[in-house]
Parts: structure tokens; C-alpha cells; sequence
RNA sequence: CGCGGGGUGGAGCAGUUGGCAGCUCGCAGGGCUCAUAACCCUGAGGUCGUAAGUUCGAGUCUUACCCCCGCAACCA
């Protein structure tokens, strides 16, 4: 049977329309379910949307909507952008689907039963206008953060998961799986922040609202967010369900994909409800950073929002998962800025590879009609060191996609690119060709079709479109060509013929005009 | 003294175990013509936040101080 690999998306809160974050984690996770799919595992990925809850109930009615309203044309506005971004999800579960509905009551009855839920009273400050909690760090100069009026102390019955308990399970598996959490500073930041002080037992039902899946037993309480949201990775695979194959084929999941907004809950309520229901951990949890503006965090506000539509309508959707996968270190925060944007389109895509592309090409169509008959070995030390520096450059990558380094796996199949570039100017075909040094031709030009394959072969899982598109223009046709496996050889291309005319498969952007473009589309 | 991350040529960043300070962009000069004002080469530019210490030798270790950022409990 197949190596499984399981990933997860959070499910997102569809309050409003999703910004670039979004599409980022997402992306994120769409390229690493690509990858292990090429790398021949049995693939799922699990994303969706978290539709309960208070903001939901006001937005809705704010839209004259109901709820469930509201929520079916969320969710269908998020399935349309990851049609847009060619997102190979194999499941959008949502929270008001039944079957996650009645799954999450039957875990909170679990719970209940094993003691681990039990009846208290969460007290908390509260705006009354818009029947929310507040903690006193959220308050703006103590005042609601949303409506800037005064906060009251109030309390209400609730329920209470017992985090408690777990805390000592939480760090001794912490401990023995030193790669569970990446980057691993936010494991440190978990355990000196919360769980070192002592972990305070989580809420997880509300009275004061009732958009929510009901506690079976208690039904004037519903199931508050977390509870409710975490589990979405369970019950979408059929956990406790009359059929629970997926769940038995997948779970434990290999990597789940948040942002540091939500790691609390990931890397602390997350494991310990699994711990509670006896179930394996996953394998890694990877938090990525934001990105951010210039001037300092997305809002609409300032006219600094930048949507994925905006990107991918006019330049493509390789070029725009080109630029989050590689300007957005998953350590550090990245910015997007219209000048940066541009300058990755114009280096990078078109100079760099594009033109790779297209003079390799047309070489081939100059001087061999368009024919590459077949590996001749390393001529000289040339030929030899190139093939050298692409093992080694395959390597690097590998290392870098274990260690959820996505840029940096990026930036090095792009040092590839530009030893393949330089390659050209070492080699001088035009020369050989005038001295009708055929021998040295063949190998020159049977190298750089060599390099493009791998590089294809190497960006398809985050550039899909154009690795094909490359493939495709140096005449690569058999799927034995196209493997990841076919990264270790380097002398099986035979008898092909590239494309008589080769389009770029990326054009040069007129900087000025396409920054003042993205700089009048952000503020719209 | 809450915890953590960081301060490296004009900008943005790499720098594993201490051993001649690198990358991308920008700037200056040159090369080539297969390709896109592209591609390739060379050069200028840094007392690696400040001060002291350990060491034959520190961006890399220790201590103190200055500055920036993240986290700090129910916010998806």
C-alpha cells in the first residue's frame, strides 16, 4: 500500500471576504499535498470554512441574511477562489455540515462523560452591544475594541474543558517529538507564555448566543469555537462516523498548516483534545507568519489590502503563488509591496527562467533542427560540474521542503536556473556551432534540456501551469520524464524534438505602470 | 528584572559546530549575441547595534547596555 499523507488548512472564518493570508495558507498547503502526490504518496488535503459562532449571526443579519444564508454563500465564494487558484483539495468540510454537527455533540458528550468537560462560570468583560467577551489585553484604552463603548464584568454559566490535566502529557510529547511544532521558537513561546504559568481551562460552550451546534444534553449551551473548529480535522475524515475508512487510512495527519493568529489553539487545546480521545498527534504542525504592508498590518482602513483575484487576474496564478511561496519566509513576517512584486516577476520569472527557456530553444531549433538525440556524457569539466552542481542544488532543495522551508527550497532551485544560464555563457554554443564543433553542441545542448526538465519537474508542485508549459516546449513527453524519481538520472532523454516556436512563458512587466496599477488596485 | 526573536555594505536578507564577511536588488565598468533594455564577468561599498571579556583567532561564545519586533489566555 501507498505511503499516506494527510493535510490540513484551518478552516476558515467567513466573516468577510478573504484576503491574501488566506490564499497564502492555503497555497502553502495545495503545494505540499502537489509534492508528496508527485513524490508517489496517496494524497488528501482537508480545508473549509468555521460557520458558527456570534461575528457570523451579526454579519448575516447585517447582510439581511439568515445565518445558514449567509454561510452557504460564503462557502461557495471560497470553493470559487480556490477554483481560481487551482486548489486540489479532496474535501471542503464546513461546520454546519450535519455530520460534523453530530460528531462534535458526541465528542463533547465523551468529554462530559470522561470528566474532562464540566459546568462552571466564565467571567470575562463584556461589550453589551455587541454581546461579546473581551479580555482586558484586546480592550482599546478599556473601552470594546470593535465599537470603542464601555465594557461591563459579566459572567455566565459555561462549560469547561480540563487543560489542566494534560499539561504535563502536552510537554513530555513536546519533548519527545522535537519536530511536532515549526519553527520551533513557537513551541517555546507555548510553553513560557501558557503552560509554564500554569494552563487555564478552556471554555468551549456559550449561552449568549445560539448560532452553534447545541449541547445534546444542556441545550441552552452551544459548543463554543474551539471545540467545535479543531475537530473539523477528525470528523472530516469520518471519525466516529458509520464509516470511518478515511479516517482509518489517513489520520494521523503529517502536516497541518496554520497562522501564528491561531497557534495557541493549535499547539496547545489541539493535541491535548486528541490526547483526551486517546488518538495519535500529527506529525508536524507548521505556523507561518503574515504578511504584511509597509506601513505595518493589512486593513482595509488604511487601503492597503491586497486580494489574490487582484494578483491573478493580471499576471497569472503561477506568478502570484511564485511570489507569496517565496517572499514569505514561514519564520519571519514577509511584506508585500507592488514594487517587490513586480521585481520578482520581472528577475526572476521572465529574465531568469523565461529566457533560460526560450534561448535553449531556439538553440536547439538553430542548430539541430529542434532534434535532441541523446545523452553523449560530460565533454569536458564544464559538463561535469554543471551535472554536480544539479544533484547537489536537488539536494539543498530536499533539505529545505523537510524543513517546511519553502522560499528557501525555491531560492535554490533558482540558483539552479542561474547556473544554467551561466552554463550557456561557459560553453558559448554560438561558437561551437561557427567552428562546427558538433560533439561539444550535443552535450552543450543536451545539458541545458536536461537542467530545464529537472527545473520543471522541480517548480511543478508550486507552478503547475508553466512546468508543464516547459515540458511541454522542450518536447518532454513521457510520464517517465516527468517523475520525481527522474530527478536522480540524467541520461535518459532520447530522440526528442522541442517546439519549432517558443512562447515566452513570461513576458517583462513595465515596472512603473504595474506598481501604479497594484498601488490603485489596494486602495480600492 | 515576564518569555522569545532580531539589530551584518544604499535596500532586503544568508551566515551550521568560532578560522580570510556572503546572496539578491541598486550603482560603476566590461563581455557576449542563443535569448527579453535580457544573459555572463569584474569593481566600488560593511570598524557585522554599543562597550568590555574569553581565545592564537569572534558576526559566531560570555557579561552589561541601547534600539526594533513577536507572544503574554478564550480574538477564527
Amino acid at each position: 500500500m501507498k505511503e499516506t499523507f494527510y493535510v490540513t488548512t484551518p478552516i476558515y472564518y467567513p466573516s468577510g471576504r478573504f484576503h491574501i493570508g488566506t490564499a497564502y495558507t492555503t497555497v502553502l498547503a495545495d503545494s505540499l499535498k502537489r509534492l508528496n502526490k508527485l513524490k508517489g504518496k496517496d494524497c488528501y488535503m482537508l480545508t473549509g470554512t468555521d460557520e458558527h459562532g456570534q461575528k457570523i449571526e451579526t454579519v448575516a443579519e447585517k447582510n439581511g441574511l439568515k445565518p445558514q444564508e449567509y454561510v452557504d454563500k460564503m462557502a461557495d465564494m471560497a470553493k470559487e477562489l480556490w477554483k481560481k487558484m487551482d486548489i486540489q483539495y479532496d474535501n471542503f468540510i464546513r461546520t454546519t455540515d450535519e455530520k460534523h454537527e453530530k460528531i462534535v455533540q458526541k465528542i463533547f458528550q465523551i468529554f462530559l462523560e470522561k470528566g474532562d468537560i464540566y459546568k462552571g462560570e466564565y467571567e470575562g468583560l463584556y461589550c453589551i452591544p455587541c454581546e461579546t467577551y473581551f479580555t482586558k489585553t484586546q480592550l482599546i484604552d478599556g473601552k470594546c475594541p470593535d465599537c470603542g463603548r464601555e465594557v461591563v464584568p459579566m459572567k455566565e454559566e459555561a462549560y469547561f474543558f480540563n487543560m489542566k490535566k494534560y499539561a504535563d502529557k502536552l510537554l513530555k510529547y513536546y519533548d519527545e517529538h522535537p519536530d511536532f511544532i515549526k519553527p520551533e521558537f513557537r513551541k517555546n513561546e507555548m510553553i513560557n507564555n501558557f503552560i509554564k504559568p500554569g494552563l487555564e481551562d478552556l471554555c468551549v460552550t456559550r449561552t449568549s448566543f445560539d448560532w452553534g451546534i447545541k449541547v445534546p444534553s444542556d441545550p441552552k449551551h452551544v459548543i463554543y469555537v474551539w471545540l467545535d473548529a479543531l475537530t473539523n480535522y477528525l470528523t472530516a475524515l469520518g471519525y466516529l462516523s458509520d464509516d470511518d475508512s478515511l479516517f482509518k487510512k489517513y489520520w494521523p495527519a503529517n502536516v497541518q498548516v496554520i497562522g501564528k493568529d491561531i497557534a495557541r489553539f493549535h499547539l496547545i487545546y489541539w493535541p491535548i483534545f486528541l490526547i483526551a480521545l486517546d488518538l495519535p498527534l500529527p506529525d508536524h504542525i507548521v505556523v507561518h507568519n503574515w504578511i504584511m504592508m509597509k506601513d505595518g498590518k493589512m486593513s482595509k482602513s488604511k487601503g492597503n489590502v491586497i486580494y489574490p483575484e487582484t494578483l491573478i487576474d493580471r499576471y497569472g496564478l503561477d506568478a502570484t503563488k511564485y511570489f507569496l511561496l517565496r517572499e514569505m519566509p514561514i519564520a519571519q513576517d514577509g511584506i508585500f509591496s507592488p514594487e517587490a512584486f513586480i521585481e520578482r516577476y520581472n528577475f526572476d520569472l521572465c529574465n531568469d527562467l523565461s529566457n533560460l527557456l526560450n534561448r535553449t530553444v531556439s538553440m536547439v531549433n538553430k542548430y539541430f533542427q529542434g532534434k535532441v538525440e541523446g545523452y553523449t556524457g560530460c565533454i569536458n569539466d564544464v559538463d561535469k560540474e554543471l551535472e554536480e552542481y544539479c544533484k547537489t542544488q536537488i539536494d539543498k532543495f530536499n533539505e529545505s521542503i523537510d524543513n517546511f522551508e519553502i522560499a528557501n527550497s525555491l531560492q535554490e532551485i533558482w540558483n539552479l536556473i542561474s547556473r544554467t544560464n551561466k552554463y550557456i555563457d561557459e560553453t558559448s554554443p554560438w561558437i561551437l556551432a561557427k567552428n562546427n564543433e558538433t560533439g561539444k553542441l550535443k552535450s552543450c545542448i543536451y545539458h541545458l534540456i536536461e537542467n530545464l526538465r529537472k527545473i520543471a519537474i522541480l517548480i511543478k508542485p508550486f507552478m503547475n501551469e508553466t512546468a508543464e508549459n516547459i515540458l511541454n516546449q522542450i518536447g518532454i513527453n513521457s510520464e517517465d520524464l516527468k517523475t520525481w524519481e527522474s530527478l536522480n538520472y540524467y541520461d535518459k532523454i532520447k530522440d526528442i524534438k522541442v517546439i519549432e516556436k517558443g512562447e515566452p512563458i513570461f513576458m517583462r512587466l513595465n515596472p512603473e505602470e504595474e506598481v501604479e496599477y497594484l498601488k490603485e488596485s489596494m486602495k480600492a
